[in-house]
DNA sequence: ACTTATTGTATACAACTGTCTACCAAATGT
DNA sequence: ACATTTGGTAGACAGTTGTATACAATAAGT
């Protein structure tokens, strides 16, 4: 031990310590309800003890947990609808360059969160679950505000978008992971999300509600 | 003790039973890593040493536990290949239909897989990565030979359906967590799957390469 | 200046963990 | 018939875990 009973070596405060030492570990090791207070207070170069002064159980870790993923997660991802309503062309790649430029930055949060995204704790799966619900449903404004897709069903709207950004959280893994693909993964991240939104389009222009519809509509109109 | 030092109490062979007790915890409680030995050996109702006549290492349970997995869900989704070649316009909402009643009778299995094909064992992760991969690359044969999508490029068709097999394997977490919802995320997941293949087809139709582009394509067709 | 929180440390303890060695019984090969 | 392999049990070991109690030092309130 460097210096005993001095307080003055831990400037940082020991409650954000605990969560950083958390997500570094839950992003590495094990999944979020595998991890030990022992452990934890290890990692964050403490006295085991240490963490009951600022969280009564592993439980309460886990809570604040959530609260400081969905916050910061959710200010970040709110901070783009306003820098990004450029061209509405752009408006797509701009949005996912952005996000996974944010989710470069702070890999463990996101790493944690797509995992938990299924992991084993349900209260935290039902946060996730929400702040991606309340992402798409900004989405859906975002998109019927700039006027994406003319037209559109709101209903489809929302269950597309759903999906989109669903898709667009877990690529984010990947694209952390491998820094080799990145652009690759971008790129294809947008020609997905473009598909999805033409497709439905295009169902519903054809007034169709299945692909082998739209096609047999197709061929007749061909003859 | 019922019945000690007889071996007939358990007729079921130690090793099977402590892989389905290592699902059974993986699926309600923990993540595969987090397991104990000892634990598992008690949820298999077994001597913790039984566990070294089957397994040197909990890593070996998990190579035991991939290989079963792997095994049992690919041979499983190779067998809709043959039974639903029906009408082609049944194809999607058929397979669909196979592959979440599937789930639903081994949902520990399910819900594993989702789990650790984001979880923290890079093992586990790449194996089940690399069986969407295929389940994707027999689709893309299936979608050829069944001519569902005509005139697509294959490598589109290849980013796609490996879009679409990954979202309908997340979604049979949700089709076996709420069974009030299932009519719906069964539509829903049909109707997401033919939007993308909707609207790659119609992108490549128009010979455009983004949302975007479809647009002012359409626009200007308009006038 | 004196009390009181607040934040950190040290020690102790019971419960649990992975692993080792030794023992037992049924199945099997020859 | 007998030795060997296979699958299961029992007990003991050191290490780790969560938690409780007691103590120390800085910060803040009055």
């Amino acid at each position: 031990m460097t210096s005993s009973h001095s307080r003055g070596s831990s400037p940082t405060g020991g409650r954000q310590r605990l969560i950083e030492a958390a997500l570094r570990i839950g992003a590495s090791k094990r999944s979020l309800q595998g991890l030990g207070l022992r452990e934890l207070a290890r990692e964050a170069g403490l006295n085991p003890n240490t963490f009951y002064r600022h969280f009564s159980s592993l439980e309460q870790l886990n809570q604040a947990i959530i609260d400081e993923l969905g916050r910061d997660i959710r200010t970040n991802l709110r901070g783009i609808r306003r820098t990004v309503q450029s061209p509405v062309a752009e408006a797509t790649p701009r949005t996912v360059e952005y996000v996974f430029d944010y989710a470069l930055r702070n890999p463990d949060a996101f790493i944690v969160a797509v995992r938990e995204l299924h992991g084993a704790i349900p209260a935290l799966r039902e946060a996730l679950q929400r702040m991606i619900d309340d992402v798409a449903e900004e989405t859906v404004e975002d998109v019927l505000f700039l006027n994406i897709v003319p037209g559109m069903k709101v209903e489809t709207l929302r269950e597309v978008s759903r999906v989109v950004v669903q898709h667009v959280f877990h690529q984010t893994l990947d694209y952390i992971e491998q820094p080799a693909r990145r652009g690759q993964i971008m790129q294809q991240t947008v020609r997905i999300i473009d598909m999805l939104y033409a497709g439905a389009l295009t169902m519903q222009a054809m007034k169709v509600d299945s692909l082998a519809e739209l096609l047999t509509r197709q061929n007749a109109a061909r003859k």
